[in-house]
DNA sequence: ACAAAAGTGTTTTTCTTACACCCATGA
DNA sequence: TCATGGGTGTAAGAAAAACACTTTTGT
């Protein structure tokens, strides 16, 4: 351990990966850089960290600056600090990936940023390394809502299980067998099937059902745990 | 997205999670600081990004000033950014895990830092927010050493089964059934039975095994995974 | 009555778990 | 011969996977 040095001081930034889901697909919300260099092109929406801001803080900040969303689920997955890996300037980004309700963002989207939601599967090209901080956002994703049901940050608050399925078949990219699924999530007493019905998809209707955050902490106390694995 | 700004330059800290093993106990390498504040107290190895120096790198060049080691085992886990965590100055940084062959490393142990192994479970109180740092970095151990044969990493070339299996019972804080524990290491082909014998332990001695790196990634590509779950 | 989504049940297979048991050998 | 660590085998049960089946209702 050295002391502490005077120059050496680096530029920090946050770098957010904003999820949605809609129409049965996970989407990514982007930006067109609006200054050089790379005026034009696609990126992530992020900022530089200020000097007496938490990091979590800066995060939630770059998300609510463009989507008007306060307290949004959000998780740090990653640091990228390769050298040259912004071209303007050593540049060390701690990245979070954020889990937001697409059409509460969508309503509030700032217009300064030239914002759009695009299909994780059509996604375009991405200055500097931003498609490697995809990747990075993705597998961990994946792996937290294989333990921790954070699915439903993506979800309205009320939905039905086969739009839960979707979700998690669009996350992993690959089909689920019904059955089975709601077998498990019906084991989960902290998913509450409400009194209503989606009659959208179905002239049956299909059941909505609700999210309880404070059984979940109960069950998660218990050593219950939460676990979807496809 | 903004501009990039004149001032809010930061500090960067590496700051690593040293593992090692030795007689059936996960330990770590503290050093004492020699530096105000908190001189005498102890805290973690680490060292500030150098303006031109990946953070991979940042990290090897940490464990290598200490152990005198070089291309250790090295996973970044978390970055750590709370406003008052250093009360000298808003410094970030970044954590890395370790894992180190005690043995060799205290072999060639610099002496400038007044480095110590302590059995993780008699830590003395740390400076900072480095308690926090290291339960964050063994959570992320255990995940990591289910999902990815990464223990290997704290053991000598040659150990006995039951040596990974004492290790295994330190990392998860758990005892583990020895013949399931075997059975599941007799499907990875990438373990291979040495000719050699272990008789320090008993009288009829252990096989001594191996870990094949290659074979692991042939076996990785092809899907099979590596899971030892406890 | 039939199409289509919603939802349930059942069978098969696979994996865990717990534990009993044999082996080798120096003292 | 017996204590000890090393190592194997197996039966019971739980969980995952595959898939057939029923329900509901507008058209």
């Amino acid at each position: 351990m050295q002391n502490y040095p005077a120059q050496d001081r680096l530029l920090l930034a946050v770098d957010c990966i904003i999820f949605g889901f809609q129409e049965d697909q996970l989407n990514l919300l982007l930006i067109r850089r609006d200054f050089e260099p790379h005026r034009g092109e696609w990126s992530l929406m992020g900022g530089f960290l200020r000097r007496a801001e938490n990091l979590d803080a800066g995060a939630q900040r770059v998300v609510k600056d463009l989507t008007g969303l306060q307290d949004v689920y959000l998780e740090q997955f990653h640091t990228f600090g390769k050298v040259g890996r912004d071209s303007v300037e050593r540049t060390i980004s701690v990245g979070y990936y954020a889990l937001v309700n697409q059409k509460r963002a969508t309503a509030q989207l700032s217009e300064r940023y030239a914002a759009r939601w695009t299909p994780l599967t059509e996604l375009p090209p991405l200055i500097f390394d931003h498609q490697e901080m995809v990747d990075a956002a993705l597998a961990a994703l994946r792996y937290r809502a294989t333990h921790e049901p954070v699915g439903f940050e993506l979800l309205p608050e009320k939905f039905t299980l086969t739009q839960l399925q979707r979700l998690y078949e669009a996350i992993f990219d690959q089909p689920i067998d019904a059955g089975n699924f709601r077998r498990r999530l019906r084991k989960m007493d902290y998913l509450e099937q409400t009194d209503e019905k989606d009659f959208s998809e179905s002239r049956r209707g299909a059941w909505y059902y609700q999210f309880l955050p404070d059984q979940y902490a109960d069950a998660r106390r218990n050593g219950i745990p939460f676990l979807l694995k496809p």
